[in-house]
DNA sequence: ATGCAGTGATTAACGGCGTTCATCAACAAT
DNA sequence: ATTGTTGATGAACGCCGTTAATCACTGCAT
């Protein structure tokens, strides 16, 4: 009818050639980011990009799906991180263990909108994400098991099970950058002095001494 | 029009009578516990106790007016727990702390949905909560506070500051208690075994010799 | 008794949401 | 020339929170 011919678009940026499926995740991302899980409906995104919002449904199932991707998206980018971070401490356990920490808080405090699709929303969202993405999500915490039973094996970890072990730092890490994004730590703490506390306590109930270790 | 006539209603119970905020209360209460805060909608409520989604504006000025009183409900009802585990061991702050931790825990666990609304709510929704309350929900902290320094002064704990110890410590307890509430720990962990390893090692990073104390 | 203000409830409506359905235009293949 | 496919659409359904206008009823002052 009056609908704008979207096949070729006058638009000389080409971004929007073909692949509506991205530019839909680009937008989808953009506003994520720009304005928060909150804002995000599928309406805005639409309108952003000049589209029925039925359309978007011709290229991701429903609602979820388009977040699951997203949330992969986010998962990637927190893996690069770590990764990196893994890299530049490979020959010292109890550094990059330190390090990991300090870069997972890092992401989350530089990535709030992403962290929370990744791990602050409620199960009930999360019922249809697809398991093999499930463990593609779980390698994250790789890192940190590697450096613990690393760590152990050095003799600068006292490690009882591994797979515990990793858990309960990451339950430590994610509470610490759970209360830093909902803003509910005491204002009078500075955010720094949290987040070494936070970090040095995780560590140092590894450490056999209770003392950080020297170097690794 | 043909309104039921709400003034004397039939019910022989009363619960309805005079007060109909004690009943929209009760109704949301329910609400959440039953079907949790996704489904917790004003016109469900209205639905459930037979009155106007509107009449419910009468008596709170919008939906997180309510959820503000559920949430002081809740922090009422955490206080109660952890007041009566601090008075079940009044002279041992190391196994009060312990204590402490694992009705933090349990009561995350026991009424999730009150959790969730508690310390899961984004800080957006969370921005016309009175700051009255907020001082009121922190007194939960207080516990923790005290069970540090006092055994602090008795030389069973190291603790630097006590308002950055009892923040990471309520960071660990936060976030072991979301990530169980969100079914992302390893589904091959015993869920006793998590919680006593995160417990037990929060407490160890705080005593000097890295192994738990005797008794107190 | 009549009029009036206040109270507690209602319906209608607005704009938002995710999603489904029927339809339509353009194109490719027969 | 007819068919089928593909990519897009508008209308509609049933939700949602919230606002505005209205109504019935009460108690009270005149």
């Amino acid at each position: 009818m009056n609908a704008v011919n979207h096949c070729m678009s006058a638009s000389p940026t080409g971004s929007s050639n073909g692949d509506l499926r991205r530019t839909i995740l680009d937008t989808a991302r953009h506003l994520l980011v720009q304005k928060g899980y909150q804002n995000l409906s599928m309406r805005k995104i639409a309108r952003e990009i000049d589209y029925s919002a039925t359309s978007i449904y011709l290229y991701f199932d429903n609602k979820d799906a388009l977040l699951h991707a997203l949330i992969h998206e986010g998962m990637m980018k927190l893996y690069a991180d770590l990764d990196a971070t893994a890299h530049q401490y490979s020959d010292a356990p109890v550094r990059r263990l330190e390090a990991l920490c300090n870069a997972f808080i890092e992401f989350g405090l530089a990535n709030p909108e992403y962290y929370e699709i990744m791990f602050q929303l409620r199960p009930e969202r999360m019922k249809r994400y697809p398991a093999e993405k499930y463990r593609q999500a779980r390698q994250n915490l790789e890192f940190f098991s590697a450096a613990l039973t690393q760590g152990a094996d050095a003799g600068v970890f006292e490690v009882e099970d591994p797979r515990v072990s990793t858990s309960t730092i990451w339950a430590s890490l994610h509470g610490t950058v759970s209360l830093l994004l909902a803003e509910r730590v005491d204002v009078r703490i500075e955010r720094e002095t949290f987040i070494d506390t936070a970090v040095r306590q995780t560590i140092r109930s590894y450490t056999p001494s209770g003392q950080p270790a020297p170097s690794g």
